[in-house]
This record gives structure tokens, sequence and C-alpha cells, in this order.
DNA sequence: AGACTAACGCGAGCAACTTCGCGTTAGTTC
DNA sequence: GAACTAACGCGAAGTTGCTCGCGTTAGTCT
């Protein structure tokens, strides 16, 4: 991997390098919210910032890379709770989500990165990468939900986490409306529901067909 | 709107017009095939085609265009089931969908349009309303469910239809895996038991929390 | 404090993408 | 079948986006 689309970790972390990287990326930020990803240029981003394009260009290859390096930025930004049980856990974590993603240049930055992702096979890596780890950081709810005696034993932990944000972000890319508290509180509702029904086992039940159970 | 990103119809539809844009959305189609959304550029296309490149340009202004034709000519490749029974129904469209997405060109065409969305506004109406459209049929098997009495009669249809897509659209543009048979049975099975739940219902169960219920 | 190195600013230059004007071809109409 | 019109082919011109070389500045090391 290049300089591009690299996580943090500057050279020189503290000084003129840190610094203009925090210009740029605020820049990218505040862009995203003036007219979304359609209006992120490297122009644009250059102008906001006072950097000058050659730098932009020079450090993070394209516009794929900043997005990217903004995304990595993230990684913190939605608490995993721990509430003792895994309803209060799902729904917990459902409104943390739902509260990430009230922020359009939030949205904006999920729709950049994946429509960067499309373009550009390192940014797509990124991207995997990226919600692949917090997928297996999320899913250790699950784990303890499995220990307490919630959920099957065979439960895969992160299959349940994949189903617990793919309706925010079928809201966000495909019926590209806002992301509400109704959203939230239905989605851990589900997740819940499902995963206590074993619909998230690694092996499906016996019968192959969805189990009625009523 | 102006010509590009319009759906079918043209002025002339059974002369030139037609067999240049089918000869143009079959070379899309198979551009999508060779390196994904990445390596489609009007160029290519055009020598793929063999139909000139400022031909391509005149009729649907730029690439976005193209592929929101290349949507919405797919309209009816997912049938919609009728087996009597709402997990019946929720099985057979799983697997649909499943089996349609399959196809990596499928996916590489969802992934550009997603990604057309993010930049262009004209390709994201194309977008919402494409799945808006596809949401409302497939809604009718789940008015038919509640007649049936199968649901709760609040059940917002179109909620249970996001939910069932969400995790195929999760697995293509964020994880950015292959869709599997698992995948689609996993799915069907939680959509099910949620629905049945009440977790799509359009007013959530007054108490607020995830419904126990055990 | 002075030498050293990495990152930045700057403008010119290159390349890719997009558009335009004009002549030609195909399809429609009477 | 002859006039008419819309779409297409073609090449050139225009525009945008990106890169390169060089001089300068900021931060580091002894």
């Amino acid at each position: 991997m290049t300089t591009a689309h690299r996580a943090s970790g500057e050279a020189r972390p503290g000084g003129r390098t840190a610094r203009t990287r925090q210009a740029v990326l605020a820049a990218v930020f505040e862009e995203l919210g003036h007219g979304g990803p359609a209006a992120l240029s490297m122009e644009r981003v250059a102008q906001r910032s006072g950097i000058h394009l050659a730098t932009l260009y020079r450090r993070w290859r394209c516009a794929e890379g900043l997005v990217c390096d903004l995304l990595n930025g993230l990684s913190a930004d939605v608490p995993l709770p721990d509430t003792g049980t895994l309803p209060g856990d799902l729904r917990a974590l459902a409104r943390s989500i739902g509260a990430f993603y009230a922020d359009e240049r939030i949205r904006s930055l999920i729709e950049a990165v994946v429509s960067a992702a499309a373009r550009d096979p390192q940014a797509a890596t990124v991207l995997r990468d990226f919600f692949s780890e917090r997928l297996t950081l999320a899913g250790q709810m699950v784990v303890r939900a499995v220990e307490r005696g919630e959920l099957p034993p065979d439960t895969d932990p992160e299959a349940v986490m994949a189903a617990l944000g793919a309706p925010f972000y079928y809201r966000i890319l495909i019926a590209r409306g806002p992301v509400d508290a109704a959203l939230a509180e239905s989605t851990a509702t589900a997740v819940w529901v499902a995963a206590r029904a074993g619909a998230y086992r690694r092996t499906e039940p016996h019968n192959g067909a969805p189990r009625d159970g009523r």
C-alpha cells in the first residue's frame, strides 16, 4: 500500500505534517456537509484547507484516499455497550448507530467511501477491513450473550452484528432517507428476536425451512 | 430531467436508436464483468459497442447515465412469489434475490449505481425511485400475509421488504463478499421471525423496549 | 546553534475527458 | 419513392484534472 489510503501514524507525528493532515481532513468533513459527496473535489478541499493542491495529490493521491483517511479517524465514535443482557446491548448499540448517522456529514462520508470503493481497489480494501474490524469487536457483545445462555451456542457473532448494521446502510445508500429513531428501535427488536430464534446460527436449522415455531 | 437518466421509451422505438441503445447497454454490462465498476469508462464502452464516443455523451451525458439506464432495464428480473404463506414467500424471494446477485455483473451494477448516486443527484433520484417502486410491489406479499392473519395488522409492508433486502446490500457494498445461499436462508428466517414478533409495526410497541417475549 | 531531511508552495506542462460543428445515414411520412 | 427529420460518425477544439521539477520552509538531530 502506498502513502495514500494508509491509516494514521505519520513519520513526524507532532509537527507540520500532522497539522496539515488535520486541516485537510477537517476541510473534507466540512465539504461533505455542503452538497454531499458530489461536491467533494480536490480543488475545493485545497481552497478550504489552505493546503496546496499538489500537496493533496502527493499525500493522498486522489479524492478516494482523502475519504478513506477520514473514515479511519472515526473508529471509536460509536461506543460498544455492555448492559448485561443482549436485547439491552442491541438496543443501546442501535441507538448509538442511529445517533451517529443522524449527522448528514457522516452519512455523506459513508456514501463517499462506498463510492470510492467502487472505483478504487485500495479504497475497497480499506472499507472492507474497517467494517470487518468493527464487526469483530462488536461481536463480543454476542459472545457474551451466548455465554449467558441467551442465544444458541453456534450463533455467528459477526452475522448478528452485520444484521444490526445492514438496515442503516440500506437506508443511507439505497432508500436514501434520513436515519431516524424508529429504524434503530425496529432493527434492535428484529435482530434480537431473530438471533434468539437461531436465524444466525453457523449451521442452518437442519430442515432448511424458516422455522415457524408458533 | 434531460435525455440522460430517463427510463426507456425512445421516440423511435423500433429503429436504429433502439439498436444502438441495446448495443451500448450490452457493452456496459459486459464491461462490468471485466474489472467491475472501476473499469467502466465511456471510452471502453464506445470501443466495445462500436458506437462512437460522441454519441454516448450525447445520449447519456456521462457514465452515471449509462448505469442508470441499465438498472431500469432490470425491473422484472426478480419474480415475486405467492406460495400461500409468508415464510414461504419470504424464503422464495430471498432465494431469488440471492440467485440474482450471484452474478458478479449484477453486483457490480448495483455498486456502480450507488456510486453514481453519490456523485450525481439525477442518478440518486433514479436509484431511490427504482427501489421504492420495487419495495411497494414486493410489499403486496406482506399485505396478503396481514390479510391471512400471519402478521400484526399495523405491520409496515415496505419496512419488512427493506429488512429483507438490506443484508444483501450490506454484503455487496460494505462487507464486499459474494452473496451465498446461507445469507438468503438466514435473512428469510430472520425477517419472518421478526415480522411475526411485531418488529416492523408502524407504531412501535408502547413500552419502547425490544420485546423479550420468552 | 548549525547542518540535515522531509514536507510544502508554486507554476508550468501533460494527459484525459468532454464538447462542438458539420457531413452522412437511417427511419418516417405523405 | 421522394422529401423530411432525427440520430450517428468523425475529427478537432476546449476544458478539466492531474503530475512534475525546483526552490523554500519547518522540524529534527548532533
